[in-house]
DNA sequence: CTGTTAGCGCCTTCAG
DNA sequence: CTGAAGGCGCTAACAG
């Protein structure tokens, strides 16, 4: 049988209320009845009904997350970003709540549900898209939120990391190595870092003079395979590029193996290179170069920040702007081609 | 304010438990009364309050699982599992609560809480102890769990990998490659696995007349540090080892570390060899020879399996031992010794 | 076919 | 200091 408030003011001869105020801590309790009280709880591994509680106070100590499918293995985006919001969830005694997806409709149908459903006090929204409906969703459902990454989508407390300066970071890299035909591996175009990161790669070329190439630009969808093929896509142009810039991490893994297969040298005979800094980048072969994007830490403080917004406390900046690190390694390395 | 089945039932002036078993699809209502009931449910965006349901009826549609905060970042293990386990998950319409907990003690409190709060339907426990006192609580608790390991703590449902068999394939392949100085790194003995791998190892050098060296021995704690440190003691000995399989890829990863701090090249003057086949096993420099365990394929299994307890349907299978696949890369290549 | 009643376990006034 | 009463939102008998 389970232990409730009852069964214990049962064994206790007290009455539920006063159980439940010895055990919740008010200080209108005799302190030998607490005493009394606790050591029975104890005693009978007394849990309290979270669904009953949750019920009363409309409270669930908990935050939502939800996770396209699809990226479970073509990204360990996500992974890491788990790992960075779970930790501090628990350091705040939060419990979190994931739900798997299939991207698109069904995911924000999951949203609504959480959301709606009162099974948790706030959300973390990843990977922001252009006029983002969970985001709209959220703002007009007024339930606590944190993004990571802005959008189009009105003001609302975001953390993000600098893409454009990421990206024009890498490009003067690629330029002082003595590139001028520089290539990008473009993500999905609804994903609003896309844009973003366009727009450094078009700095950074215009910074050295070096005109956008239309036929320079492919897209693919963030997956190795898409990747792979991209690249290949970009080898086989007349005039091919020397540099392969892939908006992720995983899409130049791909990139570097369609240079493999072609019997090209990635950082000789090709430079190539990523953006995230995925914990493999550092152990592919050969390592690639990147920008760092610290997920785990953007995972604690969207975190962070969300607790606050739950207990409405004011946010000291609700729009955080995460500078992002440029990672030299051997894939855009060896000589000037 | 939220729409609850009040609301809905003002708006159509009826009674509530009318409304509700129209939602609910109950056959003793009317049709028309039905259409205009789901009507105005979908109109007011009505989402049942999953804490009220659950209070009622005992179930929560949500599976949990406990991740040692430590094992974020040294092990790729949990959550390649938590991959496959979330994603069956979904299949089943079920989510996912996740609570992050420091090792140990405090792990225990996560599961009792979890379980006696009535928050989830079942548990899946991974990476079993030895006399695990999380399956003795949930058997006790008569408690629907699946485990991800085999333990001498009486009989419950589990998968497992059979790392005896695992671990004999690795021998027998540095065997053949002529190698006869074969060290072990060995993971906690606190795990279950650990003696089962141990076991393996002790098997392959006996089919092959060699005798176990209790130097070639040496424990370590699943950590890419620990699992170098451990490398460095071996190397050290005055008649070192040509070979260094390690109990999970991580701490083999480490190794590959203290060989070239200390110029040997893996492949050539020293194997290496792990077990897992995590994602980056494949893209070590050079690629890591290690035994397959199909973790994403084990999370899904589990679910179902747990899926089935739940419901109590019969598993028709308690006990699955999946066997293995040695995976040869060149970390073991090269000449022999 | 529909409504009334009861209660899941907890917390919070409000009286004693 | 303690208890009785009410209600969070939902479902399941049991009557009409």
């Amino acid at each position: 049988m389970k232990v409730t408030l009852k069964t214990i003011a049962q064994e206790a001869g007290l009455s539920i209320t006063t159980v439940s105020r010895a055990l919740a801590g008010y200080d209108d309790v005799n302190e030998e009845t607490r005493r009394r009280v606790i050591d029975i709880a104890r005693r009978l591994g007394y849990q309290p009904n979270l669904a009953a509680r949750h019920l009363r106070s409309k409270q669930t100590r908990t935050v939502g997350m939800v996770i396209p499918l699809t990226s479970y293995f073509s990204d360990p985006f996500f992974m890491e970003l788990l790992s960075g919001v779970g930790r501090q969830a628990a350091e705040y005694g939060y419990d979190l709540l994931l739900s798997a997806q299939q991207p698109g409709e069904e995911e924000l149908i999951a949203y609504r549900r959480m959301v709606a459903s009162s099974r948790i006090d706030g959300v973390i929204v990843a990977r922001v898209w252009k006029d983002d409906p969970r985001i709209a969703f959220l703002k007009e459902a007024q339930h606590p939120f944190v993004a990571f990454g802005r959008s189009n989508a009105g003001d609302y407390p975001y953390i993000d990391v600098d893409g454009l300066s990421g990206m024009r970071q890498l490009v003067r890299h690629l330029v002082e190595r003595g590139h001028r035909h520089i290539a990008l591996i473009l993500s999905p175009a609804n994903l609003v870092f896309t844009a973003v990161r366009y727009e450094g790669y078009t700095q950074g070329l215009a910074e050295a003079g070096i005109p956008v190439r239309q036929d320079y630009l492919v897209e693919a969808d963030l997956s190795q395979e898409g990747g792979c093929a991209a690249a290949h896509r970009l080898l086989t142009l007349p005039d091919p590029p020397t540099a392969i810039i892939a908006c992720n991490d995983t899409m130049a893994i791909g990139a570097m193996e369609a240079a493999r297969e072609r019997g090209l040298r990635v950082g000789r005979d090709l430079a190539i290179a990523g953006f995230d800094d995925i914990p493999l980048a550092a152990h592919t072969d050969p390592p690639l170069t990147t920008v760092r994007q610290p997920i785990y830490d953007i995972g604690r403080r969207a975190l962070d920040m969300l607790i606050r917004v739950i207990r409405h406390e004011p946010l000291e900046e609700p729009h955080v702007l995460i500078n992002p690190q440029l990672i030299v390694r051997a894939s855009t390395g060896g000589h000037s081609p």
